[in-house]
RNA sequence: GGCCUCGUCGUCUAGCGGUUAGGACACUUGGUUCUCAACCAAGAAAUCAGGGGUUCGAAUCCCCUCGAGGCUGCCA
């Protein structure tokens, strides 16, 4: 049975690292790369992993439930659900004490009563001497009077286990086979002086506990793996198997941060990205499609494996993304975006603006920018007016068109024919005869096609914009 | 500093001993067109980080160097 896990730490919201080591995760434990017809079809549906939600909170100062609420409320806009869960660490603390006594009783683990600006200046002497830091061990054999006295002073005591040197190999799903060499290490904390696991603790239990059969999690826990697998062999407990995700970088190959741009899942929402457009990049992001790169979440269930992801990390491009999110617009029914746009917090659009929008849309954020001039008066500069053409030219197209569309049909195709006459009636090219039209209606150079947005406005309104652009001039 | 991981067009990548090093985004040009998109066509863009090997032959295998990232906490 796969059984794999998301286990974020509430000291930040739901960002781009964290969505998709959770969609790594999801797609493995749903993928079934069988087709419904063919038999180990039914054997692989029955037997789709579990995904289980754990949040590790035990950084009590910087964790906060503000921040375990983004990270849930995102995960469900984007359409990423769990099995089991969410779990708080801190809802379990007894589990953890518990393995720690039998750590402590089979004498793997020990009290240390060091503090910490004892501790930090033993580092700092190391660093001084070209040491690497490591924990000297000095609380490991502490004699029976030691301990009285460090007891009477009252001091606070963690559990730190005994790191024996050895040699650690494990297979990684996507590195292959690294090694590690644990006498580098010093012997580690589990449970702090509070009386809460570190993560290291909290990880081994809680994955043993929940029966995690796969650990699959950013590379910067690569290193840290180690540490884990010998605290599994120390508690007895089974090493799942792993798989180390290359971290993402901001596009310059820097570690990515907030100071170069929005990594927040909620701003990426505020955005106006789709969630299919998310999901997709995500998954584009370290690994390739065999066929085409526009894929929703059956696609990636059908087709993802891990065993294809990127070894080397990939910098997160915003203009791809907006590529995707464009054709996952258009891959919209006009009803569906007209339903998305109004859940993005817009009004409802009428289904024919949406018709002429939806191909020149990347992002929900641009509604207003090529529908605003709809549902309010326009304003430009009577200079946009005037381009290629005088004013009394510009002028006379004002004039003609006020007197020709009278009383002509009001619909799209009419419109352009009898534009067309006019600006052979003028000897004008097409394309100068409709600019200043453009300008009165849309006050923009750039828009929706001009005689489609004059059909949605109606002629009294289109009048009212032509006359006003006449006094203008 | 030590240990670990990674290194193919600007970006994401295909490639797994013999390829004109392929695709996608972005970019440029042309077509279409009422503008912008969308769409179609073409183009530019990678001394495969560098240097040594192994081999008839290396982006692919080995070694070294360099570069980037991670870990080295009573943070996760």
């Amino acid at each position: 049975m796969i059984r794999v896990r998301f286990a974020p730490s509430p000291t930040g919201k739901l960002h781009i690292g964290n969505a998709r080591a959770f969609l790594f995760n999801f797609l493995f434990a749903k993928q079934s790369r069988f087709s419904s017809d063919d038999e180990r079809f039914l054997f692989a549906k029955k037997n789709k992993g579990k995904i289980v939600l754990r949040i590790e909170d035990t950084d009590r100062d910087r964790s906060t439930l503000e921040n375990e609420k983004d990270i849930i409320e995102n995960l469900k806009w984007l359409g990423l659900s769990w099995d089991e869960g969410p779990f708080r660490q801190m809802d379990r603390l007894k589990i953890y004490q518990k393995y720690a006594g039998k750590l402590f009783k089979e004498k793997k683990a020990y009290y240390c009563y060091c503090t910490p600006g004892e501790l930090a200046k033993e580092k700092e002497e190391q660093l001084l001497k070209k040491m690497p830091p490591k924990y000297s061990g000095r609380c490991r054999d502490l004699t029976f009077d030691q301990i009285k006295k460090y007891e009477k002073e009252d001091r606070r005591k963690a559990i730190r286990f005994k790191v024996t040197s050895k040699i650690v190999e494990f297979e990684d799903l996507i590195h292959g086979k690294v090694r590690f060499d644990t006498g580098l290490e010093g012997d580690f904390v589990l449970i702090k002086s509070d009386g809460v696991p570190t993560f290291h603790f909290g990880v081994v239990v809680d994955d043993a506990e929940m029966k995690i059969s796969h650990v699959i999690r950013g590379e910067d826990h690569l290193s840290n793996t180690p540490k884990q697998i010998l605290l599994q062999k120390a508690l007895g407990f089974l090493t799942p198997k792993y798989a180390h995700i290359p971290l993402i970088l901001n596009p310059d190959r820097s570690k990515m941060s907030k100071r170069y741009g929005a990594v927040d899942i909620s701003s990426y929402r505020e955005m106006g990205y789709l969630t299919e457009s998310l999901i997709n990049y995500f998954a584009l992001l370290g690994w390739t499609p065999g066929g085409t790169e526009i894929l929703n979440m059956k696609d990636l269930i059908k087709d993802f494996s891990i065993e294809n992801i990127q070894k080397s990390p990939a910098a997160f491009y915003k203009e791809k993304l907006d590529w995707v999110c464009g054709e996952w617009i258009r891959k919209l029914t006009p009803k569906e975006l007209q339903e998305r746009v109004v859940d993005f917090g817009y009004q409802k659009l009428d289904l024919k603006i949406i018709e002429i929008i939806q191909p020149r849309m990347k992002r929900l954020d641009e509604v207003p920018f090529w529908t605003s001039f709809f549902f309010q008066e326009v304003t430009y500069d009577k200079k946009l007016l005037v381009k290629d053409l005088d004013k009394n030219g510009v002028k006379a197209i004002f004039e003609i068109i006020l007197s020709q569309l009278a009383k002509i049909t009001w619909k799209t195709e009419s419109l352009k024919q009898k534009s067309r006459d006019l600006a052979d009636r003028l000897d004008l090219k097409f394309r100068d005869f409709v600019y200043p039209l453009r300008i009165s209606i849309t006050g923009n150079p750039i828009s929706t096609p001009l005689f489609e947005s004059m059909e949605i406005l109606g002629r009294e309104e289109c009048f009212k914009r032509f006359k006003n652009a006449l006094r203008k001039l």
